[in-house]
RNA sequence: GGACGGUUACCCAAGUGGACAACGGGGACUGACUGUAAAUCAGUUGGCAGAGGCCUUCGGAGGUUCGAAUCCUUCACCGUCCA
C-alpha cells in the first residue's frame, strides 16, 4: 500500500502514480478542496465527472462540526460524503495560521476560539491524529505550524515545533490503510528551507508536502523555495505542495517536481463570480458579458462551457442564481484539473518543456496586455 | 366643488433656513480573493478637473432672505376623505 512508482520523468517535472485504498492517483494532479465534507456548490458526481482524482477535508471543521467520532461511528468520511476516490485530509495546521486573533501556540499544541461558537479547543499532534483517523482518508497530514514566511525567527521556531510534531504525529499514528505525509517549513529561508526538508526527509513519510507558501510571499520566493526543498526531499516519495494555485502556479510547480496541489481558488473565485481560464480571470458579473453568447472559454471541454454563454451565467451572477456557484466551479475545478492531466501527458511524452515554455508565454502575454490597457 | 397629505438622484426613502451634491436601503458598475471563520469583502454611483476646487440639482414658475430641498405665492400632477 501507499506504492509510489515514477512512470516518466523529463527534468524535474515527473508523472507518477500513487496507490491508495481507494485507487490509484495518476499525478500530477489537483485535489479539489472540500472542507466540511464537501466541494461546495458541487455533487461528489459532478466533482469525479470533471476529473478529479483526489479530494481535501478538514480536521479542524470537521472536529468541530459534526464530530469526528459521529463520522466515524456513521462509517468514515468516504461513505459520510459519499466520495469514494481517495480523498486528504489536512491537518488543523493551516488553521492555526489563519485564526491570528483567536489562537494560543504552545510547544505542545494549539489552543482555539471555535469559530462557530466561541468555545475554547485544542489541538495537538495526537488529537489531529486521532481526528484523521477517525475520519479515515487516505492520506492525513502532521499537524505542523505555518507562520508569516518573511519572519526569520518565528519561522524557525514554527519550524522546530513543526518537527516535533511531525515526530509525535508518527508515534501516534495507529491505522496502516492511511499514508502521513510530513510537512516541509521555514517560510523564504533558504536554510531553515533545507534543514527542514533534511530532517522530515530522515523521519521516512510515504510523502512530503511544502507548507507555508501562497500566503504572502513573492511569486519568486515561492518558486526558489519549491525548487530547495524539492532538490533535498528523496525522488521516491510523492511531493504535495498545499495551498497552490493558480495555472501559472501548477505549470511553475510541476516543472520543479511537484506532483499534487491543491487550492480553494478555483471554488472560491466560482463563488466570487469569476471564471479561471489558463490566461487570466474573467469577472462574469460584468456588464461587457450580457450579450455574449460564447462560452467561458471556447477551447474548453467543460461541462459548463459545452452547454452555456457567458450571457447566460452573467445573467445567473447577477440574478445571484446558486447554479452560478455550480457552473462555475464545474468550469474552473476542470480548468485545473485538466491542466494538470495535460501536463502528465506532456511528461510522458516528453514534451513538457515545450508545453510549459508556451503556455507559460501565452499566460505572460496576456498579462502584459492587461498591464497596458 | 371643498379639506387635508404628498411630489428629493435609476428605484424606495431621510432631510423642514446655513455643517447638503444631499443619511440609509435597493439596483447598477468595478475590483480583490492561493492547505476555505469567504454564495465573502472593498470601492464607485449629478457633471467637470490630478486633490483642496468649480458648475448644475430636491415637480414647474415666481418671491422672501446674506443664505432655500427646507419659508411664502401660484400652477401641475398623485393620494385619502367630505359634498
Amino acid at each position: 500500500m501507499f506504492e509510489w512508482e515514477i512512470n516518466a520523468q523529463e527534468g524535474s517535472a515527473r508523472a507518477g502514480t500513487f496507490y491508495t485504498p481507494h485507487g490509484a492517483l495518476q499525478t500530477p494532479i489537483f485535489a479539489p478542496v472540500g472542507t466540511q465534507a464537501t466541494v461546495k456548490a458541487l455533487t461528489p458526481a459532478q466533482v469525479e465527472e470533471l476529473g478529479a482524482q483526489l479530494v481535501l477535508a478538514n480536521t479542524y471543521h470537521l472536529f468541530l462540526r459534526p464530530g469526528d467520532e459521529l463520522i466515524a461511528e456513521l462509517g468514515g468520511l468516504h461513505s459520510f460524503m459519499q466520495w469514494h476516490k481517495p480523498i486528504l485530509t489536512d491537518s488543523g495546521g493551516f488553521q492555526v495560521f489563519s485564526l491570528t486573533d483567536t489562537r494560543k501556540v504552545d510547544d505542545d499544541g494549539v489552543t482555539f476560539k471555535s469559530h462557530i461558537d466561541g468555545s475554547t479547543q485544542r489541538l495537538t499532534p495526537e488529537i489531529s491524529i486521532r481526528i484523521q483517523e477517525n475520519l479515515g482518508a487516505d492520506i492525513i497530514m502532521a499537524f505542523d505550524e505555518c507562520a508569516i514566511p518573511t519572519d526569520y525567527a518565528y519561522s524557525k521556531l514554527a519550524m522546530q515545533r513543526t518537527h516535533a510534531w511531525a515526530h509525535r504525529c508518527q508515534a501516534a499514528k495507529t491505522r496502516s490503510d492511511q499514508a502521513l505525509f510530513g510537512i516541509v517549513q521555514g517560510g523564504i529561508f533558504s536554510d531553515l528551507r533545507a534543514e527542514s526538508a533534511q530532517t522530515l526527509a530522515a523521519l521516512d513519510f510515504p510523502g512530503y508536502a511544502i507548507g507555508g507558501l501562497s500566503v504572502g510571499e513573492s511569486k519568486a520566493d515561492m518558486l526558489r523555495t519549491i525548487s530547495e526543498v524539492n532538490q533535498i526531499l528523496p525522488e521516491n516519495k510523492p511531493r504535495y505542495l498545499m495551498g497552490v494555485g493558480t495555472p501559472q502556479d501548477l505549470i511553475e510547480g510541476v516543472l520543479r517536481g511537484v506532483d499534487i496541489f491543491d487550492c480553494v481558488l478555483p471554488t472560491r473565485l466560482a463563488r466570487h463570480n469569476s471564471a479561471m481560464t489558463l490566461t487570466g480571470r474573467m469577472n462574469l458579473m460584468n456588464a461587457a458579458y450580457a450579450r455574449d453568447e460564447r462560452p467561458i472559454n471556447p477551447d474548453c471541454q467543460c461541462y459548463t462551457c459545452q452547454h452555456f454563454s457567458r450571457a447566460y451565467l452573467r445573467h445567473l451572477v447577477n440574478a445571484k442564481e446558486m447554479l452560478a456557484a455550480t457552473l462555475l466551479s464545474i468550469h474552473n475545478l476542470y480548468t485545473l484539473v485538466n491542466l494538470t492531466q495535460r501536463m502528465r501527458q506532456a511528461i510522458l511524452a516528453g514534451e513538457m518543456q515545450r508545453f510549459a515554455q508556451e503556455t507559460l508565454a501565452a499566460i505572460a502575454a496576456s498579462q502584459t496586455v492587461e498591464e497596458e490597457v
